[in-house]
DNA sequence: CGCATTCACTTAACATGTTAAGTATCTCCG
DNA sequence: CGGAGATACTTAACATGTTAAGTGAATGCG
């Protein structure tokens, strides 16, 4: 009995609830959500073929980058929490793709570090990779893809330092 | 504001690895990812307050924009996945947020509506939450953020069918 | 009518996101 | 020197993402 609209765009504006709000797909961090589903939908495939998940896959790019890191850089650069992280480095320790030894200055920290078969690994995988990288660019456009870049980055500057406690001073 | 100790051991040079690949940090699905946090951290806070996770915001927002739905339907509109949102509906249904009841016409499909209780606690998340909108779109800018908007959608559309099989011919 | 398929979910299983605690070190100051 | 507090992780607990399998109800077709 319900025939569902099959395009989101016109307005058959089913009685309007009390709470307008914005519509509903055109939210931003809706929009967010699905551009990045769009693309990740063409990276899973390869990458699952090869055993690895997307966070996987960005610690192992992050790693061979930055050649040694500590754990919490290491979180910073592959943008990942802590917690995600300790149990992604296990794993990938356990399956050799990673290397681990706590600095000797500060029994705290410990350096993490790609392992020779982490790199065969990344070699193996980073051909398709690009390959995928470079369809989307071609099929969105070098220029737009560059310029979508630069505001998405100009968002995340405008945010910056809006969330908790923010500024001020009074802090302590 | 990269300040990570240097290896002395080797000294110089991060020693470039055989894989280049782009800069990782530049890469369209971490852009992506990054801008999307940067804009939820805002929204988190809030919802939290009112024991709503995004996720269920996003299904409450859905269900008031169309009343009454399928699940599948819903998790069209909200963007999940339907095994998410089964155990995410099951929690509204126990927290009376949500009501469900079988069609008649075809046993299968349920119709799922936001209830009296649900309506009450999205009218009191909204003001907050249209108004950090309201302050990201002023610092953003409210042109720039139509236009990112407008790039995220193309982005989704240039990628449209290009993921799984497809092709052959014409798909319905 | 009978039954293989398809459909609309739901469960299951494993990985990560997210927040709060816990643990071992390290620092600093009295 | 010692203990309070800060650090760098790690665990824990719960919610969701993701893929595969399961379940019950429609459909299509011989």
């Amino acid at each position: 009995m319900t025939k569902r609209p099959a395009d989101p765009a016109n307005g058959s504006a089913p009685a309007a609830r009390q709470v307008p709000m914005r519509d509903f797909s055109r939210s931003l961090p809706m929009s967010l959500l699905r551009a990045r589903e769009a693309v990740m939908r063409q990276f899973r495939p390869s990458l699952r073929e090869h055993g690895l998940t997307e966070q996987q896959w960005r610690i192992l790019r992050a790693l061979a980058a930055i050649e040694a890191a500590e754990v919490t850089e290491l979180a910073r650069t592959a943008f990942l929490l802590g917690p995600s992280l300790s149990r992604i480095l296990r794993d990938l320790e356990g399956r050799n793709l990673i290397e681990r030894k706590t600095a000797k200055a500060d029994q705290r920290r410990s350096m993490v570090s790609i392992s020779k078969e982490g790199v065969k690994l990344m070699a193996s995988v980073a051909p398709t990779s690009e390959a995928i990288y470079a369809e989307i660019t071609r099929r969105f456009g070098a220029r737009k893809l560059a310029e979508l870049q630069d505001m998405l980055g100009e968002l995340e500057q405008s945010l910056a330092g809006l969330g908790a406690s923010e500024e001020a001073s009074a802090e302590e």
